[in-house]
DNA sequence: TATTTGGTTGTTTTT
DNA sequence: CAACCAAATA
């Protein structure tokens, strides 16, 4: 028998065999999903006679798809030559990257990331005379992107918002069809774009939807449960002609709501593909018994899921530890404690086995400090990305405006750094002269000295730029990006800028340097990824910033490394450690406040929870802090709701040195009998949280609430949490106020 | 034109 | 307690 049949459980084998057809293959967190997938490819290459090139996976991280790649090839023995594997987005630009002129771009466009469409947004809103302040870009950009993921196109989007009297809703009106015409101008497309404009291209050239439909004859998904709209219809479109479609999930990790992922994508999977066969893989080979109680007692509070309960044969297993602690330092440094501890005990845990998982990015700098203080070797992966550091964006702005002159943000961003006297009023001339001329920024620079009223000391440094970004330019069809990009920081003398900003200049200088390094070792290993003669179309350049704009976070987390790793819990989906820590339990903190909103913010808030538990392998800590700071104030939390979803006789509850020390002596007497119960730990906490909730009905958005002096109104937004409760009401009279609930005395009307 | 200052603002999660 | 932005000054 083969080998990757081999030691399959009864269900995954259904899966792995399975040939023709649609079929779900619903896969518990643990449950051999990657396996099932890549064995499947093998089995239909090997059994089946299926080409290797006629088969596309699609994964949710580029991570993900190096490693099915890397299984595959071993099941195989060989590189699968010829199949496409890669994140939705990477397809796409693949895609695009061979189309992209029946759409009206060139081949060369340029990939804009969150950051660079952020730019232009706020240049198209500016232009349109809106005011930024009232109109946050980043709000702007969050619409657009939405109504990109329900491919909703800008003239659509203009004609739905006629009339409307969604003020907000017009002003994303005039900016998306601006916006979009922006981005083509500069030969760009966004993020939203690599997945929309590739359903575009089949719907409106049906001999490429054709010619993708042949060569795709088997279509694999993973991470089904985060699809969204065009996502799903990019899949529908290449596979509704032979329906062979494989699609792998979890509706119970599915935690992307926010960006547009549509769990009904997976709930309704069997009614968009009839017919399609249907696995659940329950079987769990990753945690022990314990964990798994936990978890499937966490998700079961659910309404909106398929069900289903996840199985183990590691009995037993450790308690779950539960800590409370005091403030969020203290949290850090009892968790740097119990990391110490577990590496003492000579169990074999060493730093890598360990993670550190929490809701928000901020929360890691308290983590970091601990971690630092202890000298214990840590990795932190997001936050302030690599690729998003101001050093890094201005060095690659450098390369995008090399790899593509029409590239305005990119400009935009460099032309004056370092200094070469282009100040703001040079550059507004420049653009005035360019837009009447009809001419690209980069062109305009080049003859800067004709533009009227563009002062000599500015013209010359537009010159000078112009000239070294064409000089650059020329080259770069023969060079590799690393010796391009060493000469160009060279040529600039960046690092030796960048040493003279002060305290962080090192740290800058060597991030250029490691990019520098990147790019050295970046060659066309993708060779065989790019099929022949597409190569020769694109410059390395090009493929390098296609590779930078699509990498993210945890492409870069580095599992051998000796350190412990510390992530967001969206970070961690995926990933498995033998020991793993969910800190920052606390409500208003995860879940966030603002889910409270919304019952489905609410239920994927718990998602979260569960695929955080659901990472442990052996050991799972939670910990709460009793006050934390957040935006400079403090605050003041209770224990998560979500913590109490767990059945007592699985944890193990006690509190830090410093909490127990501070409660002790300011306990209250009034509840001795409270230290039976599994709240033992917070008498005191609960009386600080009565005095400050007592009698706050909770409130909902959209529900009328009467104010003595206001008369009646809806709820809006609601912020803040605790005694920091805020909310907007819009009463009927005197419209929008913000409103501190402990002192409003709202009362619900019915 | 460049740099500094002060005020304002806001925090979810990310391909 | 940031990061970010606009106005003020060198």
């Amino acid at each position: 028998m083969s080998e990757y049949l081999q030691a399959l459980n009864p269900e995954q084998d259904a899966a792995v065999r399975h040939f023709e057809g649609p079929i779900l293959v619903l896969a518990g967190a643990g449950s051999g999903k990657t396996r099932v997938l890549t064995s499947r490819i093998a089995h239909l290459v090997r059994e089946h006679g299926v080409p290797a090139h006629r088969i596309l996976a699609v994964t949710f991280t580029n991570k993900a798809a190096g490693e099915m790649r890397d299984r595959v090839e071993s099941f195989l023995g060989g590189k699968p030559k010829g199949m496409w594997m890669g994140t939705f987005h990477a397809i796409g630009a693949r895609i695009l990257r061979r189309h992209a002129p029946r759409l009206g771009w060139s081949n060369t466009f340029t990939i804009f990331d969150a950051e660079q469409s952020l730019r232009l947004i706020k240049r198209t809103t500016e232009s349109l005379g809106l005011d930024i302040r009232r109109w946050h870009p980043k709000a702007i950009r969050a619409h657009i992107g939405g109504a990109k993921n329900m491919l909703i196109t800008p003239q659509q989007f203009v004609e739905d918002s006629e009339g409307s009297l969604d003020l907000f809703a017009r002003t994303v009106a005039s900016v998306y069809p601006a916006y979009q015409k922006a981005l083509e101008d500069q030969n760009a497309f966004d993020f939203d774009d690599l997945l929309v404009k590739p359903v575009e291209l089949f719907q409106q050239s049906p001999d490429i939807l054709h010619e993708y439909r042949e060569r795709f004859s088997f279509v694999l998904v993973d991470e089904y449960q985060d699809t969204n709209h065009a996502q799903f219809r990019f899949l529908e479109m290449l596979a509704s002609e032979r329906r062979n479609l494989m699609v792998v999930g979890d509706d119970d990790q599915s935690i992307y709501g926010w960006r547009g992922a549509d769990i009904r994508n997976i709930l309704d999977f069997e009614s968009s593909f009839p017919g399609a066969a249907v696995v659940r893989l329950e079987q769990n080979y990753r945690s022990t018994e314990r964990i798994l109680d936990a978890a499937n007692a966490v998700i079961k509070l659910n309404v909106n899921r398929k069900g289903k309960v996840l199985r183990t044969e590691r009995t037993g297993g450790d308690l779950i530890v539960l800590t409370g602690t005091a403030d969020e330092t203290d949290e850090a440094r009892w968790v740097v404690q119990v990391v110490e501890m577990h590496l003492e005990e000579g169990s074999g845990v060493t730093y890598r086995d360990m993670s550190i998982l929490y809701r928000t990015n901020a929360q890691a700098r308290a983590m970091e400090d601990a971690f630092r203080r202890r000298a214990v070797p840590y990795q932190v992966v997001g936050g302030v990305r690599f690729y998003e550091r101001r050093e890094i964006q201005d060095v690659l702005a450098y390369l995008r405006l090399v790899s593509n002159p029409l590239d305005g943000v990119a400009f935009d961003r460099v032309v004056n750094y370092p200094r070469r006297g282009v100040g703001a009023a040079s550059l507004e001339r420049l653009l005035e002269w360019a837009d009447l001329e009809g001419i690209g920024r980069l062109e305009a620079a080049t003859r800067a000295e004709d533009a009227p009223g563009v002062p000599p000391g500015g013209a010359r440094g537009l010159k000078k730029f112009a000239e070294l970004i064409q000089r650059f330019s020329a080259r770069a069809a023969q060079m590799r990006v690393g010796e391009l990009l060493d000469e160009l920081v060279e040529e600039l003398d960046l690092l030796l800028h960048l040493r003279d900003e002060g305290p962080e200049g090192d740290d800058r200088a060597d991030n250029v340097r490691e990019l520098i390094a990147g790019a050295l070792d970046f060659d066309a290993e993708q060779l065989d990824e790019w099929e022949e003669g597409m190569v020769d179309h694109f410059t390395e350049l090009d493929l390098f910033l296609q590779r930078v704009a699509l990498v993210a976070d945890v492409d870069r987390h580095d599992p051998d490394a000796d350190a412990v790793t510390l992530m967001t819990l969206h970070n961690a989906k995926g990933l498995e450690f033998p020991v793993v820590f969910i800190t920052g339990l606390e409500d208003g903190l995860f879940p966030l406040s603002r889910a409270y909103d919304d019952p489905a913010q609410l239920e994927e808030e718990r998602r979260l929870f569960y695929v955080g538990l659901t990472r442990a392998q052996d050991r799972l800590f939670l910990t709460y802090a009793r006050q934390r700071r957040r935006a400079g104030e403090i605050m003041y939390g209770r224990m998560s709701p979500f913590v109490e979803a767990i059945p007592d006789e699985l944890l193990q509850v006690g509190q830090s040195e410093l909490l127990r020390a501070t409660t002790s002596y300011t306990r209250s007497p009034r509840r001795p009998e409270m230290a039976q119960s599994k709240f033992e730990y917070d008498p005191l906490g609960d009386d600080l949280d009565e005095s400050f909730n007592q009698d706050l009905p909770r409130l909902i958005k959209g529900e009328r609430v009467m104010h003595d002096t206001f008369g009646s109104g809806a709820v809006g937004e609601i912020t803040g949490f605790g005694r920091d409760l805020k909310v907007v009401v819009n009463f009927d009279s005197v419209g929008k106020k913000k409103l501190l609930v402990r002192h409003a005395g709202l009362k619900r009307e019915f």
